[in-house]
DNA sequence: CTATTTTTTGACCAACTGGTAAAATGAGGC
DNA sequence: GCCTCATTTTACCAGTTGGTCAAAAAATAG
């Protein structure tokens, strides 16, 4: 087992994921086709599947690195930090990734509407546990006086929603707000709903 | 034409759509087959197909019917109305759909990534002038004082994402919650979470 | 240059896809 | 019971699907 990939293969390897991340985000596993991966991936089928087994091994590849790079900046809260900027820094990174990286975000939203059947494990494991983690510092900032009460799942929860939205529901935004840019108001909103949300009096 | 459907009829189209929901809802409507639709139906595909002339019949009934549904507590928001109930009336409107009728929340959903290919008309136009209309309102009332200022548009999708994100992510929501109900917290969140925005010192 | 390994291709396949045609069945009116 | 119309089934089809296989072509090693 090499570990050294040749040039050839980090090429057409990072080629089918980026086909694979445009297709899956769009249509979804079921509705994605390895024809249409392979075209925008600028392969022939059989060429494909030499570098991915089948079209599971793609699909399940794309969502193992969108799930690394959605736990970092989750990891990144500091306790010892101060709260309200804890939060809103994670806010703001979140939104951000929506703007740069709507295809993941799709690509996720897919997978979890769908039933989330190969990622529950993953969501019901690490996810519960880092969730259950970070709803304790969320308790404890709250019990210092530090941050208004609130339930540290549902504030989460909604700002996962808020800044993912501007990802998933892009047409209907843009359909909605015709010329203006979303991105410009949507941070200024989200800072100021989670500063009012949280901010003692 | 007769507009006198017989007792026949209206069962299973009933059920078709019925049916048409569910399946469409899960997969989107490329990864759905007409073979699941009419199993779920309880009918013959061919039999189905004398009831809606083809998949994309029975998809599109149903946004059809689905925008009504969801276009009503819109128009029902009262600009005489006392600012902060009234929205907060519709955001709890919104949740309370999320959870009596998910699988409609995850068919939107899903045609809006998807790139909303059948509906983006009607977005563009219909609920693109709607949303003029009731930011025209908030703007409103917020030079009246009556409410923080705020952008209409941005406060919408933040109700709109927080509330379907309960139908369209329910298999998350439940992973990281893990026993508790999550409807049980969200409406006290969301009711928190808009009350502390919208209301002047 | 030659031998070996990696990469690519073309031909193929069984299962599934949305949809059709015609015949068979059923229900209601008389 | 008989006629008519609505309903349902059976058999079918052409195109697409995920995936395989052996052979050809490139790249690489010696």
């Amino acid at each position: 087992m090499p570990k050294t990939k040749s040039r050839i293969q980090k090429k057409n390897q990072a080629a089918i994921m980026a086909a694979g991340l445009e297709v899956f985000s769009q249509y979804g596993f079921r509705g994605s086709t390895l024809d249409q991966i392979a075209l925008a991936a600028g392969l022939s089928k059989p060429n494909m599947l030499y570098y991915f087994s089948s079209k599971d091994a793609i699909y399940v590849a794309l969502l193992s690195r969108l799930l690394d790079d959605w736990m970092k900046p989750v990891y990144a809260i500091n306790p010892a930090g101060e709260p309200v900027e804890e939060i809103l820094r994670y806010a703001k990174i979140k939104l951000e990734m929506s703007k740069q990286y709507p295809a993941e975000s799709r690509l996720f939203a897919n997978e979890i509407i769908q039933g989330a059947p190969r990622i529950l494990d993953v969501l019901s494991g690490e996810l519960h546990n880092t969730m259950q983690s970070l709803a304790k510092v969320v308790d404890g900032w709250v019990k210092q006086g530090r941050i208004r009460p609130v339930h540290p799942h549902h504030l989460f929860f909604s700002i996962w929603s808020m800044t993912q939205h501007y990802a998933d529901f892009d047409k209907q935004v843009r359909a909605v707000m015709g010329d203006e840019d979303p991105f410009t108001g949507a941070e200024a909103h989200l800072e100021d709903m989670i500063r009012r949300l949280l901010t003692p009096e």
